[in-house]
DNA sequence: GTCATGACATGCAGTATTGCATGCCTAATG
DNA sequence: CATTAGGCATGCAATACTGCATGTCATGAC
């Protein structure tokens, strides 16, 4: 007689994932159940929401449509777990937070470590993720983040104003003494793909030895002697076995951010972990230019 | 971790409620899985929503949060299942239908009887019910109301003009006929609770014998010779053992309307009844007047 | 004071839901 | 043409959920 919601969930997940088992896999049910209750749905609407196709399901018109609103659902029930969050006065629970990875050993943990120092009853939880969390979602209750702007719909906080330099093995300062004409090798990101040009412009004998998609494995890879990297000043004066370099002077780069949604800000436990937060990254600012 | 729509509503139901119990009946299950849920939904969402006191649960203002945004959720949910209705192009599946008790005999039963013979995959289902059915929760797909507005949002088809009158067992017309001296007997509506003045100009001995609040027990006390009672047109033209006295003028009264949610107005069950309701309707007006 | 009523807690047994294993089908790959 | 991988249907066993029966507590009626 009357529907059953979350059946209804299944159906958007369903549609979403594109098939039984992605739509398993983001409820945590076997594949399985998702496809019972598809079933059971359609027996309760008494409408066809999916054409059973030797590929996958196809969703009806109708499921499109059961979807859709299911959708206005979910928003809801967001906008709920949000405002909980945001009111909650206890410093007790979950608390999740997302930092760029790099970032995390020289300036994230420290203040984790003094937080649950001072709040046990916390039970924090880091997301060191490169793609962004979804805030709204609730994915993570905080994040600090690399970039130009917080985002429309989030509340931010500018921590420090950054920039980048070449960084590398000692013994690429060495080569690059002898004056412009050196050999200097870059290990460049892949997103840039080529030599940065005022680089070429100081150094006429720049190539790329070594495109990478990780900043990590570049860092490693300068470690090892085999190029000079561009990447933020506070990256290289942390990493041991690096040395600034003059193959790029510095410049300005993306500011960061401690980004939050607006009706989680509140929470007595955001509230006291950005207390012991901001300060720290206000302090250390100089770490972060030049 | 993820919070199961099912016990939100449930939270929802109990707060609208009051009690476990009715919480359960509204929802179809035992009182006993409710208060499961209840306690599952608080595990899940790590928050206290209602206080166990001896006479009942009462809800935190957590509680009340919840079943806010759980409200909005079903509003959609209703949103929905209107939608899903009102493009249903098919004349099969479920009806439902709600019109005054005592309109039902005469008007509606004749119009069912065809309609279902030309639609027989059609599951008509009829609440005669004088309280309002709501049709934004589809309580009722359609609804015959005597009433002088169609209602803020809902779509409405005027079908006929009515007018009341009074009727009694024919021995109260030969007492009527001696004059304006004659003793009246009157059988009054709870709600007006006094004879029409009216009434009481053109037969100075009217009196009230019997005060009702439903009017099949006032026509049945009328049949028996208790007394007059005023009654929409139709309603005594179509009661054996009644006529018309000329204890009241005739006056006009509500009109007879078809309403529906306009989600649902265009459903091709709805549509097919209308064609075949209406006619009929507009056919006999002459019923409701004199 | 006793009794009846309404509301909830709890233990137990039956049932329905779930997950796993197996098998079929299609599309993409070599 | 064989092979692999993704996607789904189905049967069976384990599990979780549900409903019933019984007991407790408070409130109000007699």
């Amino acid at each position: 007689m009357t529907t059953d919601w979350d059946d209804l969930r299944t159906v958007l997940h369903v549609i979403r994932g594109g098939s039984l088992a992605a739509a398993g896999a983001s409820l945590g049910v076997n594949y399985t159940t998702v496809a019972r209750r598809v079933a059971r749905a359609e027996a309760a609407l008494d409408l066809i929401l999916f054409e059973r196709l030797a590929d996958g399901y196809r969703p009806t018109e109708a499921g499109l449509r059961v979807a859709e609103h299911a959708s206005g659902m979910e928003e809801r029930e967001l906008d709920m777990m949000r405002q909980l969050q945001g009111r909650d006065q206890r410093l007790s629970g979950r608390l999740v937070l997302t930092a760029p990875q790099l970032m995390i050993g020289p300036f994230i943990a420290p203040v984790i470590e003094r937080f649950v120092a001072a709040h046990p009853k916390v039970d924090v939880t880091l997301k060191a993720n490169n793609e962004l969390a979804d805030l709204a979602r609730r994915e993570a209750d905080l994040a600090v983040r690399i970039s130009s702007s917080p985002g429309d719909t989030l509340t931010g906080l500018r921590m420090a104003a950054q920039e980048t330099a070449s960084f590398a093995a000692p013994i690429w300062a060495e080569r690059m003494a002898i004056g412009p004409e050196a050999q200097v090798d870059w290990i460049i990101y892949e997103q840039y793909a080529q030599v940065p040009k005022a680089a070429q412009a100081r150094f006429p004998n720049s190539r790329v030895i070594l495109t990478c998609n990780d900043m990590a494995a570049m860092i490693g890879a300068a470690v090892a002697g085999l190029g000079v990297v561009r990447m933020p000043m506070f990256l290289g004066r942390h990493t041991p076995g690096l040395v600034q370099v003059p193959a790029l002077e510095p410049q300005s780069y993306m500011d960061i951010w401690l980004v939050g949604h607006p009706d989680v800000w509140p929470s007595a436990k955001v509230k006291a972990f950005r207390d012991m937060l901001v300060p720290e990254f206000r302090a250390r600012r100089g770490e972060f230019v030049a």
